[in-house]
DNA sequence: CTGAAAGCGCTAACAC
DNA sequence: GTGTTAGCGCTTTCAG
């Protein structure tokens, strides 16, 4: 079962090893009998080509390298299933790596670029600064970022359309009579918290509701922040507002704890749809984020095969309100 | 920026390239001057060796595959982000494949082994034909399974204490006074479920406490299999058992789904803890994700890189129940 | 300690 | 259509 090679097939078949090769490759320049003589004692030697020594002929790997921030998560697991889905059809795999701390991400960047293990790159949810992003276009290497605007010679991106979700948050509390509403936005350095806070604040300036800036609580994206920022408001103040726009799910669920443990009560919305969000009846903004990675590795591969000159649009996934119990509505499917 | 080479290097360095592949790798048979000469040249190229035409030439390359079920699941990222703790740390990269369908694993499994395009293979949560698993055996590629058992030459695997997890589980319903205390099975082809059922059985057993056919409810290791289990229980019967040990964490989100649409509770336990549980505030018996991925890792690499003929040893993750409020404990953190 | 040379297994001009 | 011949970039005997 060891390492039967090409140069072994062209041997026993009787031809040259480029003849095995066309045919291996499906060359059109090889005749009908060679090629089936030659593709019958193929099968029959169960010989594979070695996609090493492929890569290193072909200076291609046929493989995607995929960045991921250090956590676990279950959204990430979904994005990741998505990429596998067009990889896999493609014929292409996928090498993760897994940023450990915020230095070690900008050294992973730039290694997996010069090694040229894999044939492009996607950056989950990383936020490499801009000079780092520039530093890409000097490699071969194309890049696509999710969660983070790029573009430029070989880079792109697929990004969320968080305006349309949080105006629909917004809208639905508001349809409910609630005036009061307040955000709980992420951390300042992400594309997504800032798209969503300010989508936030056009929303409740169309609806004529006022956004002090009590109402405007600082997160950052995890379960503690927003536990946190609820905790801060019920020190300072004794009334809670009409209703909380979470900025994420994680947020959302660290505040209905907060609340919880003090017997109170607000309705919220999220955003992501988490699986844990389906379980809590957490209305939410629902992100494909299946569909991220889907069309992340799309645009990997039309910077990998395509025309070189060719520029990949980016892409922004859609989102939609989820309406589950959190937000008022009386039951599951309520929609208002 | 693109491809300076070994050889480059060598040149200008007024050696041969076979020096400099011996400082490359660290060999004690360079002088120290030529060491330091090389090395500073290597610096100043910014040369960084392919780790393609390495992987050729060494027969090695560096990675390692890990063959996942084709579901997205939080569960999956923990298992692999302990992974990737150690391959990083060891040096070696994590490429990933999901099957699509329990046909297409086959096909991959054996693609996997034969490709040679990672030095050993982790299988997370497939069940292969014992055929299958002995085929593996015909390779050089190692292969460590997680939850399933197996062994043999370069074959070894990480599994779950089951029992000990769903004795205290049953131990602790127990000791709040319940009697019939119904179990929620998973899938008679899984060993975790067999061995979950059978340490169940036992303890129920050692407590004089009586498992009648009607207490055990077949499940499927899903949500959906949960809620049905539930409902086809309602549909014959008219009172509820006292407890239900739900074999695994989404058998328990069905479950309570189910009955919470009627108004009904019962104190249950899961299996696993994975993040909903915690929300959920369900009593659960936790599983070390993190730790299996890391083990696994672990165990592939002493395959890899241990004396030809040295053993693995399996390994065993151990289980403890969290106890939350699902099991009618009056508040979170009593322990019983 | 160092170098020459033969691969690793496949691809791709270039000639016939 | 097919074979010849260089590589791809690195490792590794084998001499010296």
């Amino acid at each position: 079962m060891a390492g039967i090679t090409l140069q072994e097939v062209s041997r026993r078949a009787g031809v040259s090893t480029a003849t095995v090769s066309r045919v291996l490759n499906n060359s059109p320049l090889v005749h009908p009998d060679t090629r089936r003589r030659v593709l019958r004692l193929i099968k029959q030697l169960n010989y594979h080509p070695s996609p090493t020594a492929r890569a290193l002929a072909r200076a291609r790997t046929q493989t995607l390298a995929v960045l991921f921030p250090g956590i676990a998560s279950g959204f990430y697991s979904e994005v990741l299933c998505g990429m596998d889905d067009v990889a896999s059809e493609r014929g292409y795999h996928l090498m993760i790596a897994f940023s450990h701390g915020p230095q070690d991400q900008e050294e992973l960047f730039i290694r997996c670029l010069r090694e040229r293990r894999a044939d492009a790159l996607v950056v989950l949810n990383l936020n490499p600064p801009d000079a780092l992003v520039r530093a890409a276009t000097a490699h071969e290497t194309p890049v696509v970022f999710i969660d983070r605007p790029a573009r430029g010679r070989r880079i792109s991106c697929v990004q969320i359309d968080n305006e349309t979700g949080s105006v629909e948050a917004v809208r639905h509390l508001a349809a409910h009579g609630y005036r009061r509403i307040a955000v709980l936005s992420g951390p300042t350095d992400s594309f997504d918290a800032q798209q969503r806070l300010a989508a936030y604040r056009q929303a409740m300036r169309e609806h004529g509701l006022p956004v002090t800036s009590e109402l405007v609580w600082q997160g950052a994206f995890t379960e503690e922040s927003g536990y946190a920022a609820v905790q801060r408001w019920l020190k300072r103040n004794r009334s809670l507002p009409d209703a909380l726009f979470a900025c994420n799910d994680a947020m959302a669920f660290g505040a209905r704890q907060a609340l919880q443990e003090r017997g109170l009560n607000l309705p919220m919305v999220g955003f992501d749809d988490c699986e844990t969000a389906r379980h809590l009846g957490l209305t939410t903004v629902h992100v494909p984020m299946r569909q991220m990675g889907r069309w992340a590795v799309e645009l990997a591969l039309a910077w990998i095969e395509g025309a070189p000159n060719e520029g990949v649009p980016d892409r922004v996934v859609p989102t939609r309100l989820v309406v589950r119990e959190s937000c008022g509505c009386a039951r599951k499917g309520v929609k208002v």
